[in-house]
RNA sequence: GCGCCCUUAGCUCAAUUGGCAGAGCAAGUGACUCUUAAUCACUAGGUUGUAGGUUCAAGUCCUACAGGGCGCACCA
């Protein structure tokens, strides 16, 4: 919308005749006596009140007019007449205030004959003049575009957006709680690196003028964290963004948040552990409950234990006993026929992966904790010591998507290089040489997993885009912002 | 990056087979001292996402582009 357009035009020309009469339309401090919920909470007919927040709706009934005013907590009937805001500020008050400005008032609690809860004002003072329309809120903001790249407007119109903003920070919260509380160690390592290491992504790329030199936005935070360990701190994590310079959907934002955790002396089993006593305690503190239901009704059952299985034995449950003991030109076929792609010079191990994502990561809905990955599919974990061509390590998939990997971390320096150095195709210019040879000091067997944060807010949020539990989502720029 | 779908007033939505672009709310003016999706009367508000094309005639059909949604690909 233009400044010219005659919604603007009106609003601009009241706060040129407010500030014409020496009256600040963005007015200063003002003190409330309370939050628009603890007044109605407390109620007693005649107690005064000074609140103030943003006007909703207002009904005109000439002498007498009634507005919704609502501030973070809640909302609140306003009732101005003459009689009691005198006969100059009741006029100015017509004048001057519209639908999603910003007021302070001091007033008086009273219940209308209706029965509603209301303050009858007695002084006023404009916060701040609006000089764009609210979209009426009866109808809301049905548009998805407009919603995200305006989320103000979509939290001043939906509570339910509001509270999803709200969950995620009390849950947010109470990670940071269980782990302190555990002794865990909250640290914060670099964001801008040299080599972005940790996790098989496509980076970012910045650069630095003074340095002269590229750095990458982190992809995962693993490989610093890894270095604290051998620093000798035994427990640590980081709750923070990660970058990966990828395909936007409903479930990847280019920005998202990790939690990642380190035990020295743990292993994949005791993350596991951590990671259940996690989810459900927070889980039971933000939303009072261990089943979450979905927005298509299905429940989703928190309740410990979680089931643990072996990836190998998930896999033969799902797709056939036999499934291991096909030909590989057979497994292609069967894979094929289930209608999963992948590319034709896939790996075994892929195929049969591709499958396991395509038919059995999206049925499983209750927590389950899928271990023992192959090898090739984790470069930085532990391999078994029964069975070397697996990993110690485990997937927790809860409805339907990988919510948190845990491993025995890899601490044998010379595995941890050949193992890395056949990732990077013998590229040895890709290798984290400053990581290598911190291992090489000595890195205490530990445990670590990751939880992805946003996934697990949209889990627990019954969200099923995850443009719903981030705030600012990425868009491409648009220039006909309305 | 590929495919399908969507885009009409500030917001939410209409517009028959291609035939004068409409409503509700919001806005402006007026009436009303207990309304609450307030009510009543009147007024204004549009290059139908952008640029082309077909046609006597395009919101409607065609092409390209932009933004968005969903899916695929990418993503250990």
């Amino acid at each position: 919308m233009e400044p010219g357009h005659e919604l603007m035009r009106t609003r601009l020309e009241k706060r040129a005749r407010l500030l014409a009469r020496g009256i600040d339309p963005y007015g200063g401090a003002f003190e409330v006596s309370e939050s628009v919920a603890a007044a109605r909470a407390n109620y007693v007919e005649e107690r005064p009140v000074r609140l103030a927040g943003r006007v909703m709706s207002h009904r005109d009934m000439g002498k007498s007019v009634f507005l919704d005013l609502k501030d973070s907590t809640g909302r609140i009937q306003l009732y101005v007449q003459p009689k009691s805001v005198g006969e100059e500020s009741f006029a100015l008050f017509k004048e001057f205030v519209d639908i999603g400005d910003i007021v302070g008032v001091a007033g008086r609690l009273f219940v209308t004959r209706a029965g509603e809860l209301t303050v009858r004002v007695e002084q006023w003072q404009m916060l701040s003049k609006a000089i764009r329309p609210l979209p009426k809120e009866y109808y809301g903001l049905e548009n998805v575009e407009l919603r995200q790249r305006q989320r103000y407007l979509d939290l001043i119109l939906h509570d339910e957006v509001r509270r999803v903003f709200e969950l995620r920070s009390r849950i947010v919260a109470e990670i940071r709680r269980y782990l302190t509380e555990r002794g865990f160690l909250e640290v914060e390592t670099p964001m801008m690196q040299p080599i972005a290491g940790g996790a098989a992504a496509r980076p970012f790329v910045t650069h630095h003028e003074a340095l002269g030199i590229d750095l990458f936005l982190r992809v995962a935070p693993e490989l610093y964290l890894k270095r604290l360990l051998v620093g000798g701190w035994e427990k640590i994590f980081e709750l923070n963004r990660n970058f990966r310079n990828e395909g936007i959907s409903r479930r990847h934002n280019p920005e998202f948040t990790m939690l990642e955790v380190y035990e020295a002396y743990g292993d994949y089993e005791t993350m596991m552990e951590l990671a259940q006593g996690l989810i459900t305690t927070v889980a039971e503190n933000v939303l009072d409950t261990l089943v979450v239901r979905r927005q298509d009704g299905q429940e989703i059952n928190l309740r410990p234990p979680w089931r643990r299985v072996r990836y190998r034995d998930l896999v033969e449950e799902r797709l056939g006993k036999d499934w291991f003991a096909l030909s590989a030109s057979e497994r292609r076929a069967r894979a094929t026929a289930m209608g999963v792609e992948f590319p034709p010079d896939a790996p075994d191990y892929e195929v049969t992966n591709a499958v396991f994502e395509k038919t059995i990561e999206p049925t499983l809905i209750d927590p389950v904790f899928v271990t023992h990955l192959p090898a090739e599919l984790v470069v930085l974990a532990k391999q078994n010591k029964e069975d070397p061509s697996v990993v110690d390590v485990f997937e927790l998939v809860i409805n339907g998507q990988e919510i948190a990997p845990g491993y025995t971390e890899l601490n044998d320096p010379v595995v941890q290089r050949e193992r890395l150095l056949a990732q990077a195709a013998g590229h040895a210019e890709k290798l984290d040489e400053d990581f290598l040879v911190a291992l090489e000091h000595g890195m205490p067997p530990a445990g670590g997993m990751g939880i992805g944060i946003d996934r697990l807010v949209m889990m627990l949020t019954g969200a099923e885009s995850i443009r719903d539990v981030i705030l600012f989502p990425q868009l491409r720029p648009s220039s006909r912002l309305t």
